[in-house]
DNA sequence: CAGTGGTCTAGACCACTGG
DNA sequence: CAGTGGTCTAGACCACTGC
């Protein structure tokens, strides 16, 4: 707790708390905590404080941006709804990480028809490929590139209780993952969102998918054990790092006979 | 912990309807705020506001339970975060509701690929069929009913653009739906969910959606003008009011050629 | 202008965690 | 036990709405 010497002179003015505002003209109204917010959010981005590890206390941040905790506090529980923070009670808040998270698929919300996800045992994933190439124009547009810039393409097949239920194919930039390579991912034990926070350091934060059903394929016949036009959902996604740039495209192809997609619509 | 007095003397049913309480040795300890939460909710349910309304203001309802605004706040942020409430600030608090509410389709998440939702013009829809019948084994236990009990069924068609989309079978409890027909649901303007609001007191809050990739029969080979064996998306859809009773068990057939189901992670 | 929700502060106390 | 987040209060002031 600091203690502040403030019985020392009568006249001292109430600290402005607009001082940090710029000149305010009619549009926007930018609250405190947002401001805070902002400036936690950028302590974030530059690294300041790695995914796991715990950010200062309330107090500590509440005199570092001189303001009350309650303002830290707002600012926080935003983000902590925006899950980049986890809360907890006694112990801090901390950086929000995809390693050492209860649930092994944050993103993945195809569940078996009966029981919850892990009643299968842990998925099998197995690399089928992983190479350079080059993004067609849809890839690009998808990951703001050009086309023709170089890309990692990988390609996996999850499956649950022995039995191929996901086909994967991811599209990632190539500069800000350079050197994974398929013996890196088949060795990684754990989500790989969590490879690439800690190999890469990037963090996805967020994600747009786009669900459609479609038939399968000579390739999903093979690879997922379904007769050629057997309708498959097919799920694009698109990740976000928490500086909203979308650095990940994924297609999954997955088998609806015995899993369903599972959503919750508040 | 503090109890509130007019907790008890005022709620008749068990002061529980909103934690989920484990079995758990210590007794649970509950926020002051969570249980002006529940006694807000509590007169949601009794109908003491209806959808649209103000309710009282802040200073009002802390005056009425004793407490400081603060805290019937913090009550209030919680339903608002749940879509129960919306706050306009210089205006009031008011109960959410599907009428007059910027999108038609509030739990709809079918868009088309290009642009958005509207940019094609008002839905059309079509009542295909409009019945009593009796409830099947599935659609009983989804709807926490027993089999044989008397349902309502409807199937409709929904256009966008003139162009057929999705097919939609709806099953709903015959009791709290007394004296619904397929004329009133044809001559109603506005979404289906706002007629069960003003018509039949029912709130539709929360839904769940189980998604699967099916074959098209001849059924949607007709009302969809797909061929037998194209691949659709199947959304089952279980809708639930403020009491998270489960009141309607839709399943719907989405065209997914020229829209797409799209879904946010966070 | 009054009334509403929204922000901000300061301080007290409670519940939880770990040494 | 000290340190953390979580709750609650009381009061001041700001931003927005509509009369």
């Amino acid at each position: 707790m600091q203690t502040l010497p403030e019985l020392i002179s009568e006249s001292s003015p109430p600290p402005d708390p607009f001082e940090q505002s710029v000149a305010n003209s009619t549009p926007a109204f930018s609250p405190l905590y947002q401001q805070i917010k902002g400036l936690i959010l950028n302590s974030l981005r530059a690294g300041e404080w790695k995914p796991g590890e715990s950010i200062p206390s309330e107090m500590d941040l509440a005199a570092r941006f001189k303001v009350s905790q309650g303002t830290v506090r707002k600012a926080i529980d935003e983000l902590a709804s925006e899950n980049l923070l986890l809360r907890r009670q006694g112990k801090g808040t901390f950086v929000a990480t995809h390693a050492e998270q209860q649930v092994q698929f944050r993103f993945l919300k195809l569940v078996p028809d009966s029981g919850t996800r892990g009643s299968e045992g842990p998925a099998q994933r197995d690399i089928i490929e992983c190479r350079r190439s080059r993004a067609s124009a849809d890839v690009a547009r998808a990951l703001a590139l050009r086309t023709g810039d170089t890309v990692l393409q990988v390609r996996r097949v999850l499956s649950f209780g022995g039995t191929p239920i996901i086909l994967e194919d991811i599209w990632l930039p190539a500069t800000p993952f350079k050197g994974l390579t398929a013996e890196r991912l088949a060795n990684y034990q754990g989500p790989m969102y969590a490879l690439f926070e800690t190999e890469f350091n990037v963090r996805m934060v967020r994600a747009e998918e786009s669900i459609r059903a479609i038939p399968a394929l000579e390739l999903h016949e093979q690879l997922l054990k379904v007769k050629v036009g057997t309708p498959l959902l097919s799920v694009e996604r698109i990740a976000y790092t928490y500086r909203d740039e979308p650095m990940e495209l994924r297609r999954g192809c997955y088998r609806t006979d015995t899993h369903h997609y599972h959503n919750t619509l508040g």
